[in-house]
DNA sequence: CGGAGTATTGAATCCACTCAACATATGTGG
DNA sequence: CCACATATGTTGAGTGGATTCAATACTCCG
């Protein structure tokens, strides 16, 4: 499934990307004619606020955040995308300009098709559109738990829900029921996500750390040694 | 449009539903035999959490709220339901149960069709699929901006902006440009919504009205007198 | 009119924030 | 590869805003 593809030498990445799955080596063929590749560097913003680029993008390596900026000035992560999450599938549905910035946390690489492209591409393949419906539907369930976790006033409860977030998504299972988890935001990321500070999260992280319930290693590195104490 | 329909007395009710309004009367009549009706009362629920009804449900007449109780013993008010609102578009795409109950806050008649009967529908109307679709972005987005409001710890933003989404979807506009409306919920309802407690909202509230940005008639009527300044 | 539910107000407490100083990590050019 | 520069993380002290608890007032509906 990965071989040929990190870099895009090779075109039949667009067979990593969910949405398309479910299409055959010919149309997967057909797809990657459409596809217009970019690279954004650590930093580099792939969509600004305001802005009405209309097409779907999917990040095919890399991490990217979409993020607003609060009336106090600060930060607020709204989301997190992985390789093979998609964005903009808002611009094929509605007529209205993108809300929030997207930016690169790490070097990403994109596969873009155009809205017009898309819709043709929808039209031989509906059960695309089934996948972006499931893709929607998921997204609003992490945004209604997401809700839920920042309604709680807790903070901490806020970072045990986002600890258990990443570990669900990018961490590893050993055999004594530890996890382990290479953070995906630094500190003042995972403040911005969580919506506190820099400084709490790092006071926080160390109750966990003295209550026994983490160890950490360096600052990304995290072993959860009781993922019931996070519930 | 609103004529035959409120007690639905008259079985055209699904032409206010949003998602049918494409439809021609012909397809109205057929969507209508698959419609089975239900009335709820204030306080009632028509979901709970961890059932697994399939369907579609529209509201018809009323309001309802979705929330989950937080960890804390609060309730967390994710979403309101008006007229025309639908829910339960989770359950026609994904297998999953509901995360949340809704409950009417005042008395409810709903529209539900089966998952069944919906699918062959959508087979014969893609362009169901399509409203559906924008309803489901349309969510996010309000999803998104709430986090973004919940995010800003300043809990006055919070309730501005509660007061300006109120105005703008039940107020109406005066000459002077002062605005009126009935607030849909209770201190304590607006209160989960926004994730405080009763006592602030109220103590806000008051402070906005002594400020001069608004003027309170009993406890649901409030006119804004300067919406600017909520902004 | 009365009573239950809803809203207000006050006082004390506590949690997270801010500011500031220091420590550690990361990355760059000479 | 080291030295410096910048970014990121930690820790402490003090402050303030929201919460809690408790008592009182209002309002709306039967």
């Amino acid at each position: 499934m990965e071989h040929t593809c990190s870099n895009c030498g090779h075109s039949l990445c667009a067979k990593r990307v969910p949405i398309f799955s479910k299409l055959n080596e010919d149309e997967i063929k057909k797809v990657v004619t459409l596809i217009r590749r970019k690279h954004y560097q650590k930093g580099e913003n792939l969509f600004f606020e305001g802005g009405d680029f209309k097409g779907l993008v999917i990040i095919n390596k890399g991490k990217a955040k979409a993020y607003t900026n609060t009336s106090e000035g600060k930060e607020q992560i709204l989301h997190l995308f992985f390789p093979g999450d998609f964005l903009g599938e808002k611009s094929l549905v509605i007529n209205k300009k993108t809300e929030y910035n997207v930016q690169a946390i790490e070097p990403v690489d994109t596969c873009m098709i155009s809205k017009k492209d898309f819709q043709d591409l929808i039209k031989k393949h509906p059960n695309i559109n089934q996948k972006i419906m499931e893709e929607l539907v998921y997204r609003i369930d992490r945004l209604e738990s997401m809700i839920e976790n920042i309604g709680a006033k807790d903070i901490e409860k806020r970072i045990n829900a986002v600890l258990l977030e990443f570990a669900h998504k990018h961490g590893t299972k050993n055999e004594d029921g530890s996890f382990e988890l290479m953070l995906p935001l630094s500190r003042e990321g995972i403040a911005s996500y969580i919506g506190t500070t820099r400084e709490t999260v790092s006071r926080k992280l160390n109750s966990l750390q003295n209550e026994g319930v983490i160890v950490m290693t360096g600052n990304k590195k995290i072993k959860i040694l009781d993922i019931n104490r996070l519930k």
